[in-house]
DNA sequence: CCCGTTTGTAGGAAATTCCTACACGATCAG
DNA sequence: CTGATCGTGTAGGAATTTCCTACAAACGGG
């Protein structure tokens, strides 16, 4: 796979301004994308096109000025190879689905889901695939079976690590060295495929792990 | 002061899960936070207060159930120590903002405002006071007028790393050490305000710093 | 001209990330 | 049955980052 090697240039076109900023403060975790622009509504949006030339476009469906499906399209018409990743305020049909496909839109995601899903379609679509997500089965398919797959040492880790518990504590109470202590918090992360600590702590909070004792 | 030195116990109502986990991610970073309970309705989080105990509610102001400062003002009678931030889709006028007080709730933060907003007034309320924001005049009031504070050098390293230099590269350019690049950054940070190198980077790239040269 | 503040520079300690290593018991295929 | 592979518990090293401290030269007032 050689597409989508360079850097994901993104722009963002969200109203408000809440959630853009701390969606983007979780994208630009990652090293590699970069931020081209950013805008409140379709106009700005589509007028910035050209001179930031981004390579995928996160765009609202419902916008103050315009419908994000219409601002895609035209967006699209300008520049066909853009990668077009469509954020919705509600569940999105298969019917829906296929509309928003057909004009060319590459991935939709509702602001139902979790976060994770938004990032993960972002990054698989950046190569210029189509990306059909599961989100209208099992909602949780991924994280909440996950845990299953923990192994003894590493549960007792992740939950005290979750509640904040120092690597020193950690490592002390379980008589093992730090340096143990990491390496099982890295095969969690690995497994679970956080990135981050709120990442452990959300999910273990969500599945009272942790909240027992 | 004394207040609220304990770890902030907080309890969150939002709806939409995208919003509420890229809030929490960004909120949970802050090692004093902890979260005791998450709701996408009013209902249920009336019915999880007394379990949950929390400190500080952070709550939505149009829920799908209920509007927020009714659920507010309920919760307020069962728990009246408790710090209500309510986030409104709207700005608030004065009016508006005057009910909300009388209601017995501590703060209200827009969703068009920065997510820098929304944390600050979240750390100033936890031990009960009252935060009337400053975000009906000069929205960008301490950023925007912070980057003339920044000196020659640390403008440099800022906008070196806003683009994701590596330190190492940073240095090399400038012909210091890697130790003094981190000073600058540490600077920076404690100047600006900022706490994770995406502020940095989408403060630069808000400003233009960084896009020229 | 003296003093406090800012700026450019850097070092140290502790923590974190990323990778590699390795022994042991279990599982699996031939 | 037996060697190959896998998952688990354990740990070390290198590079990076974070947090704090230091300090001299420059600057800006009073």
């Amino acid at each position: 796979m050689l597409a989508g090697q360079r850097r994901l240039r993104l722009y963002v076109t969200i109203g408000q301004r809440l959630l853009r900023d701390s969606l983007l403060f979780q994208i630009l975790l990652h090293d590699d994308v970069e931020l081209v622009g950013e805008s409140e509504t379709g106009v700005d949006t589509l007028n910035r096109l050209h001179t930031t030339r981004p390579g995928v476009l996160l765009i609202e469906e419902n916008l103050q000025d315009n419908d994000g499906l219409t601002i895609a399209e035209h967006a699209l018409t300008l520049n066909p190879a853009l990668s077009v990743l469509l954020i919705s305020d509600t569940p999105v049909s298969t019917g829906r689905m296929a509309i928003y496909l057909e004009a060319g839109i590459k991935a939709v995601v509702s602001k139902h889901q979790p976060i994770q899903e938004l990032i993960k379609t972002l990054f698989y679509i950046r190569g210029g695939q189509v990306y059909v997500g599961n989100w209208q089965h099992k909602p949780a398919a991924g994280a909440l079976g996950a845990f299953e797959a923990l192994s003894g040492r590493e549960r007792e880790v992740a939950q005290l690590m979750a509640r904040r518990t120092p690597v020193r504590d950690i490592a002390g109470q379980l008589g093992v060295s730090c340096k143990t202590v990491h390496s099982y918090k890295d095969r969690i992360f690995v497994k679970m495929g956080f990135e981050r600590l709120p990442e452990l702590i959300l999910f273990m909070q969500r599945h009272q792990h942790g909240a027992a004792e």
